[in-house]
DNA sequence: CGTGGTTTTGAGCCCCTTCAACCACCGTGG
DNA sequence: CCACGGTGGTTGAAGGGGCTCAAAACCACG
């Protein structure tokens, strides 16, 4: 049963197999597909925890974060519907999950995808995304390591607008807060490159959330 | 025969197939295993370049790059003996590998490995990898995005002194401007560093390339 | 309308960069 | 033996980009 439930197709589009539950108890046994919903800023595991599942956003946004002792966050992503996390390659998750917003997603015991039995298609697939998390990871250590205030926060914008449809108003979810601890800047820097991008022509903020792309071509040369 | 090459056991240890060659041309058609001998600074593969083969560093250093239109590079690995790299989801490679001093790699065709007929365990083998290389790049934008130079330094201390060995004199293969490409920092700001933590005492520079950490605890505890 | 969370704006400062000079090491060749 | 050039590393001085601290403005919701 989990092999059939396990495939392919069905990490695509998953059904629900459980009812919504604001929080798993730490042991609970979750069936391969269940469905679970979080409020605004709930916890969806924790760094240290025991792992054992992977995730599909169904609904929502979920960031991804590591914290320093002192309380630095740095969030590695944002994950949208469609996106899978939670990978972990021992048993204990080395990052967090929490919702930036209301957000639904589908747990699927990590055993059951890659386990004895397992189809290489399956893992296949798996590998892919992980790839495709790994890339995109690389990519954000270059605008980390060596992009300015401005250049973050365009190459922000550009990724988010690529990634919800490319449409003429982008939505934010998230907060300056979360943007800023995203692009490894303080939230004021984040306010103020974006009063910045608006005096430059390439957007307009329509309210603090929504921002109209005026022109992307400018924005992608100023992403560098 | 591809899949008889291409097991787990023979990426934990290959067996030399080919003799070496200084560069490969870009359609040589590469045997699985074959290895290449690649001196100081010589490109292994670039940006840009049709991908189609992975590699395991045999001996000698090897550094992943990107970079900007300008010039600014970030390094985001440095690959060690035992150490994949070259993984590509398409068919182009996204950043660039160079040795940082002479290097042996072997090289395996990826169509062999995660091909049509892979072994499960072998492409399970592969996530596995992918998995540690995306870890490890996440720890690594946590210290981009939020660590000041002296817990970068002393963090990328700790780093090549666990992974070569843990000896008491840790020998760094790489100059001072490609550990700063990799911390995100100048090359003067390294050398400062390296004089402060000297300063400081957990520390000592037999030469520029010659660490002895004298005391690593202290050294973790500055890692942040 | 208050109230709390979020965002913006301002002023001063500091860490790291930039620019520049100097030094240490090393293989080469007179 | 030492002058020489080249690479890589260190050190100094000055400037700036983003941070810190602070306060005001905005906004959704009771």
């Amino acid at each position: 049963m989990l092999t059939e439930i396990a495939t392919t197709e069905t990490l695509r589009s998953p059904v629900p197999a459980a009812l919504p539950s604001n929080r798993r108890a730490p042991e609970t046994f979750i069936p391969a597909g269940a469905l679970m919903s979080f409020p605004r800023n709930s916890e969806i595991f924790a760094e240290g925890e025991v792992a054992g599942y992977v995730y599909k956003v169904v609904s929502g946004v979920v960031r991804i974060s590591k914290l320093l002792p002192d309380g630095r966050r740095q969030i590695s992503a944002f994950h949208l519907p469609g996106d899978m996390f939670g990978f972990e390659i021992g048993d204990i998750h080395h990052c967090s999950a929490e919702a930036v917003v209301p957000t639904k997603v589908v747990a699927f015991k990590w055993q059951g995808l890659i386990g004895a039995g397992a189809s290489t298609s399956l893992v296949r697939e798996l590998l892919t995304r992980t790839m495709i998390g790994l890339r995109h990871t690389q990519d954000h250590l270059l605008l980390l390591g060596r992009k300015n205030a401005l250049e973050r926060l365009a190459a922000f914008l550009l990724e988010m607008a690529d990634r919800s449809g490319s449409a003429e108003v982008l939505d934010l979810a998230m907060p300056r807060h979360d943007i800023a601890d995203y692009l490894g800047l303080t939230l004021e820097t984040v306010s103020r490159m974006f009063a910045e991008l608006k005096e430059m022509g390439p957007i307009k903020l329509e309210s603090a959330r929504r921002v109209r792309l005026l022109d992307r071509d400018k924005l992608k040369a100023m992403a560098a």
